[in-house]
DNA sequence: AAATTTGGTTTATAAAATAAACCTATTTAA
DNA sequence: TTAAATAGGTTTATTTTATAAACCAAATTT
């Protein structure tokens, strides 16, 4: 049996990255709604995810207020896709 | 957004499950090839899913040598048909 | 009868996830 | 006008999980 990707293999990852396949964009404070993370949680994942290459995470300002948003890149959207095939072997989808 | 069964979120938990939402009955040995885990982590996630209802586990004997059989329960076919279904509306499958 | 293999379990270690505490800048309220 | 609260996060500590290593008893092989 092929082995899940373990970085996408998680609850928070794998909601947040769902997300942004599907936005364009995000910001930080939009994916701790949609997902219903802990802010610190959600600044850790989202820090392995940029790690891995997966996101890109860019911090700017709205008038005075910071801004973090995030946004899929080409490695993530595959790594993404391979870890759907995966998941459907298992489940057998 | 859903939460996903912890307990069925692990990759080798997930990969018993499967097997075993297949075919009836397996035992330890031929789970341990299928998910190529180590004796000790099968035995630990066996547990846990023994525990959680999921499945049974059995102890027996074939000649002299003992055979641990294990199947899904009821309770266990339908979480993870939850789990599933969960799962496709993150993947958005 | 000593060594190896089979079929596991128990315990220790490493890695993840989560939460709690904290920080800085901006608003709001007194 | 300053004290208190809020926004938007990050860092650090704690708890949970996953994994591996060590171990055990019975059976088999040498």
């Amino acid at each position: 049996m092929k082995e899940l990707d373990p970085l996408l293999h998680s609850q928070l990852r794998l909601a947040v990255m769902a997300i942004l396949m599907n936005v364009e964009e995000a910001d930080f404070v939009y994916l701790k709604e949609k997902t219903d993370a802990t802010a610190g949680n959600l600044s850790v994942q989202l820090d392995k995810l940029s790690v891995a290459g997966y996101i890109t995470v860019e911090k700017g300002f709205v008038g005075k207020k910071t801004r973090t948003t995030c946004r899929v890149t080409e490695a993530g959207k595959a790594a993404f896709g391979e870890y759907v095939e995966t998941l459907k072997e298992y489940l057998g989808l």
